[in-house]
DNA sequence: CGGATTATTGACGCTTTTCAAATGCAGTGG
DNA sequence: CCACTGCATTTGAAAAGCGTCAATAATCCG
């Protein structure tokens, strides 16, 4: 139920078996959503501190004039709102993406935990710090890389999170439930030339489609062309390396 | 000494005369730096907790190409890198862009607040979720706005955050030290087209400078053209207000 | 006053947007 | 099984926004 997060916060510090119970006992109750649902609204403040455990969700904003900005994409094991246990209201809203399975956790018990735990509150922290370092790092890529490497970019993030909460067996692919335009409010680019970058980056073998699968065909190259440089996911390399070195094998090996 | 940084969590919290006083004492040195140099580089993991007393700074990437992103203003006020009591080490660098003077507080003051003074822990908390929240905006603003409402909204943010920290006394104006190369890192725009589109805003009666002081001539249209929405800074409102009262007025009985 | 930054202007080209339409694809009901 | 429907993907062409290059003016500072 909490593996995601607890492997995601392993490569941070290491969590006691107790720290992971009193985890697991803060869970109150599962729910699913459907996708498009908004799990979260702006100016909201939830009774509950929401935990994606399957599916993708994404935090967004609309704008004046009605288009959609995606400012993050949401796996299993991130947390939507632990910046209510601090804040009086969101300043932005989160929705499911696809079919969403959710963990409850009372505020009170997240709030019991930043004062009695103080294991779990620098993770909390932690994760905190982790996102505010990819919101700097995605504006980098906004105003800072063309839109081809801009989409490289963001696979490269989505792999190495993927490896991170140890959610998929081969390193070298995650599931990729977004449709183009999902894709484009994130990267700050029209559908249409999210479609044309999108074939580009096939064209040229750097990664390709089985179904829902996004796969990447040589990580080596697709970090360099995408100017990727890990450090701000601050994960810690040796617990990460594993899956790493063996998607360097297989991009090599498989040639192309 | 500290007053911006009180200033600024007052709009978030009661600080206590003792808390105040706690914060006072950790400062256990003040330096006084030049325009250009750096105050913390990437990778580095200080032993000091550096906070911005007078001047402006920034937060920057270098790209691989030697573009240099500038991903946040530090303002008086500012805390530079709270987030070394949590991670490892910096995933950005931080500089000063004008002389500056640094109130040094060591790190293990900063730890130590954490684990003892619940309210100052709440107080750092609750700035680096504003930051987080700030970048997020940063994004939108990137990706969703063009060059000049981009810049209208910078303008509209850093009005607000000298408010916040009562830095200036008059409502309807703050010190603009910046080049326009500087503003142009921050935007992802060109130095270029940095110029035009600030003509633009001059022309349009919407900004003016008085040397190094950007005034705002118009608080209103200024916000409607920029599509600001103040929410993301968390500020309270009655707070504030005052403030913005009265350049409210201001602009709209300066004509113009 | 002189050298060095900083601000401004013009011309041209490329990336990306917008508009519009076509194609493919999955689910639904007959 | 097939037509129908709605959504996602793909393609083309023209226009806009913005970047780059290159040169000139203004300003700052010792």
């Amino acid at each position: 139920m909490i593996e995601a997060l607890t492997n995601k916060l392993a490569n941070y510090l290491d969590l006691e078996q107790e720290d992971i119970q009193s985890l697991r006992e803060s869970v109150q109750q599962v729910e699913h959503i459907e996708a498009g649902q908004d799990i979260i609204r702006v100016d909201e403040k939830p009774e509950y501190v929401h935990l994606i455990v399957e599916g993708w969700g994404c935090r967004y904003k609309y704008l004046e004039d009605g288009k959609r900005a995606i400012v993050a994409y949401l796996i299993p094991g991130d947390v939507c709102d632990i910046h209510i246990a601090m804040l009086d209201h969101m300043d932005h809203s989160v929705s499911a993406l696809t079919p969403l399975k959710l963990a409850y956790l009372p505020r009170e018990a997240i709030e019991r935990c930043f004062r009695d735990n103080h294991t779990l509150a620098r993770a909390f922290f932690w994760t905190s710090l982790v996102e505010e370092s990819t919101m700097r790092e995605w504006f980098v890529n906004a105003t800072s890389r063309p839109a081809d490497k801009r989409l490289a970019h963001l696979f490269c993030e989505l792999l190495m999170r993927h490896w991170a909460a140890k959610l998929e067996r081969r390193a070298d692919r995650f599931p990729m439930p977004l449709t183009q335009n999902e894709l484009a409010d994130a990267m700050g680019i029209s559908l249409v030339h999210t479609n044309r970058v999108l074939q580009r980056l096939r064209r040229d073998g750097l990664v390709e489609f089985e179904g829902r699968t996004l796969i990447v065909l040589d990580w080596a190259r697709l970090k360099a062309f995408a100017d990727f440089n890990p450090t701000y996911l601050h994960l810690q390399e040796d617990k990460v390396w594993a899956g790493e070195r063996s998607v360097e094998a297989l991009g090599s090996s498989s040639g192309r």
